[in-house]
DNA sequence: GTGTACACTTAGAAGCGATCAC
DNA sequence: GTGATCGCTTCTAAGTGTACAC
């Protein structure tokens, strides 16, 4: 019996999005593919000091391996080996340096003194670009995170401008003037009209239902059906915008840069303990339709605008403190150096705090960062021994800890997220690890010659599926089959379990140990142990690129990390296969070409007709090449449709893997940081 | 044990300037 | 010159995990 309220969710459809991507999926069983025109920098200043990485790749193959230890969502054909020890994410790490309370007081002090020399204001701005290493300096002990904080506060949204009276509404037909305030919210459905949201019947019914809040008694008496709403002239105005915006004089666009430049000056960055750090959003999010992903129940809903007297600040008591635009204050000014947001304010869709951080390439987030690479790295010592503990566990007596140690099986062998519970109604319906439900798993005693096998189907995080075929031990295969008895559909599998119950025994394991930390592990030493097989110390730059790509789709694949095909895709493979065709064509043509080449200097046999027979082979060699070149480019943006590479390289790789000498290849990494040599 | 608040990380979509191909 | 594509940044939603009250 569960534990845990059942029926407690109700039945639901994959969303238009996710069924175009199961079709897609399926119409490509030779494995998802992406074009490799998503990938995000991790911001690598060299000044800046990220702990993360610059790379600069093409999407390449890689093919996977029926049963390799990783079980894989997304299946390709060449086999990823992956072994579960390999000692070489053994790298040795520079020694951390233990913070005493002597060497804190000592940097608190050089910062006191460097802030009297300026007058209470530290000299960043134009301070020379020196790299400030600073991992090589002491970190707190205390829980604080910094000593000094001042900032100029966030960038609001301009306030809205009402449209030109050309620009009409209409509603049943009949030219509709709207209040300001009703315009403005219909101004965001009008800004979305191509987009799918505004076929959803979700987010339409959301967004009438709080544009109506806004609206005039008047408004609110005449509008009452949205299918009455004519949005067209709105939405064709916002496209000459922006439209006008691209046909701009090269001194028009030179000009909106630098105000753009000058404002990143003033508020894109912060001082934090004598440094200038760059801020990561220090943009207040501006109003507009909330854009739930997957079957959100709350898309559509308004967005509304963030007022400075809902902003509360964090700063230095002895810095100077941000200012409120005039005629308004802040809700609460705080110090409070135990957190390290700088601004926040909650947002009205679900309630949550929104927060104004630094960025990626700051100390603070640089810190944490590398952190959670030694937590990985302890793991792997450790992870032999957490192995053997839950397949002892399978065994227990007890039912809630054969079901954690099965769970963990998965967070280890899947690379699933935990799965936390979430609140019903509020959020889309997805799970992770411990929320699965019946419905999402089928048990095949035996399925394509394999025994044991266990079929997960669920919507992950974003609503994004997962689906995987994967043979599992007799003794998980069998608790399975024992979790599920007597259960319906909507019931939860492990009903004895949760995240908190998960992660108070994975601490007890290893200190620090949660089950986040296993898809941190494991996608590293699977980065790791792809290079070790792809590579070989002889490859050129491009083979070692080719290598790496491979090596990260094989990450981006164990952790399911897919992402929607291009809106251009299918043309641009289709124009991809017209110039293929051609050059097949040209080739064909070329061959003809050098065989009467040849056969000319076999009647001739002179010079010129040798020569022309060398000429014309050289042309069927290099329309072979530029072929061969076509045809890979076309593998490789149609495998490389559907998997993400950048979430993996900037949140799971060890970029001391990247840079390791034995599978570094020179110009196609920009490392801001190597911790160890 | 449960619920909630909070802080932080992880995630895909969208935007945009630069470059390429024609 | 123009449209397509690439390479990267920005935006913000959606997760994880901890602390704390009851």
């Amino acid at each position: 019996d569960s534990h845990k309220h059942k029926d407690k969710h109700k039945d639901r459809e994959h969303s238009h999005k996710e069924h175009k991507r199961d079709k897609e999926r399926e119409n490509s069983k030779n494995g998802n593919r992406q074009q490799d025109k998503h990938f995000r920098f991790s911001p690598c200043n060299l000044s800046g000091l990220s702990y993360t990485r610059m790379c600069c790749f093409s999407s390449l193959s890689i093919k996977v391996e029926e049963d390799n230890g990783y079980h894989l969502p997304i299946k390709h054909e060449k086999p990823l080996k992956r072994e579960r020890d390999e000692d070489e994410y053994e790298h040795k790490p520079k020694k951390l340096k233990v913070d005493n309370e002597k060497k804190v007081k000592k940097r608190k002090q050089e910062d006191k003194v460097k802030k009297d020399s300026t007058g209470g204001k530290k000299k960043a701005k134009n301070e020379p670009q020196e790299k400030w290493k600073w991992w090589e300096e002491e970190k707190y002990t205390d829980g604080s995170k910094w000593r000094f904080l001042e900032h100029k506060g966030p960038v609001f949204p301009p306030p809205y401008e009402p449209l030109p009276d050309r620009i009409r509404f209409y509603y049943d037909g009949k030219a509709m003037k709207l209040s300001p305030a009703a315009e403005e919210v219909a101004t965001f459905y009008a800004k979305m009209l191509d987009h799918e949201y505004t076929t959803k019947d979700i987010f339409r019914k959301n967004f009438f239902k709080d544009w109506r809040k806004e609206m005039t008694p008047e408004e609110k008496s005449k509008i009452t059906e949205l299918k009455k709403c004519d949005f067209t002239e709105m939405h064709e105005y916002f496209k000459a915008q922006s439209e006008a915006r691209k046909q701009m004089t090269k001194e028009e666009k030179q000009k909106i840069k630098e105000e753009n430049e000058r404002i990143l000056q003033e508020y894109g960055y912060c001082v934090m303990d004598n440094h200038r750090e760059r801020i990561g959003n220090f943009r207040i999010e501006p109003p507009g339709l909330f854009r739930g992903r997957g079957d959100h129940p709350k898309m559509g809903k308004l967005k509304r605008r963030i007022r400075p007297e809902d902003i509360i600040i964090n700063c230095s008591k002895d810095s100077a403190h941000p200012q409120a635009p005039p005629g308004s204050r802040w809700k609460e000014l705080r110090h409070d150096n135990k957190v390290t947001w700088l601004v926040s304010w909650t947002e009205n869709i679900q309630g949550s705090i929104k927060y104004i951080m630094l960025n990626p390439s700051s100390r603070i987030k640089g810190e944490k960062d590398w952190q959670k690479y030694e937590t990985a790295r302890r793991l792997k010592k450790s992870v032999e021994h957490i192995r053997a503990q839950y397949r002892e566990d399978w065994r227990s007596k007890e039912m809630r800890i054969r079901q954690r140690a099965v769970a963990l099986y998965f967070i280890d062998k899947l690379a699933l997220r935990a799965g936390n519970e979430k609140d019903e109604g509020e959020t889309a319906d997805t799970v992770g690890c411990c929320s699965l439900r019946v419905e999402h798993i089928r048990l095949h005693p035996q399925m394509d010659g394999q025994d044991y096998v266990v079929e997960l189907d669920f919507p992950g995080k974003d609503s994004i599926r997962y689906y995987n075929k994967v043979s599992v031990e007799k003794r998980v295969f069998k608790n399975l089959q024992l979790f599920l008895e007597n259960k319906q559909a909507k019931d939860d599998l492990f009903d004895r379990l949760n995240t908190s119950i998960l992660n108070k025994h994975l601490q007890e394991l290893m200190d620090g140990l949660t089950a986040k930390v296993f898809r941190t592990y494991n996608a590293s030493i699977t980065l790791q142990q792809q290079l070790k097989e792809l590579t070989s110390p002889d490859d050129n730059i491009p083979e070692k690129i080719l290598s790496y790509n491979r090596a990260n789709r094989a990450v981006a694949v164990l952790c399911n990390h897919q992402r929607a095909p291009p809106k251009t895709f299918e043309k641009s493979m289709h124009n991809l296969q017209t110039k293929i065709d051609e050059k097949k064509k040209q080739l064909s043509a070329a061959k003809k070409e050098l065989k009467a080449a040849k056969a000319d200097a076999k009647m001739l046999r002179d010079e010129k007709s040798k020569k022309a027979v060398e000429m014309k082979k050289k042309a069927v060699q290099r329309i072979s090449e530029q072929l061969m070149k076509l045809e890979v480019q076309a593998t490789d943006r149609e495998e490389n449709k559907q998997i993400a590479l950048g979430t993996s390289k900037l949140n799971y790789l060890d970029p001391r893997i990247s840079v390791c000498k034995k599978y570094w290849c020179g110009n196609s990494f920009k490392v801001a940081y190597v911790p160890s040599k």
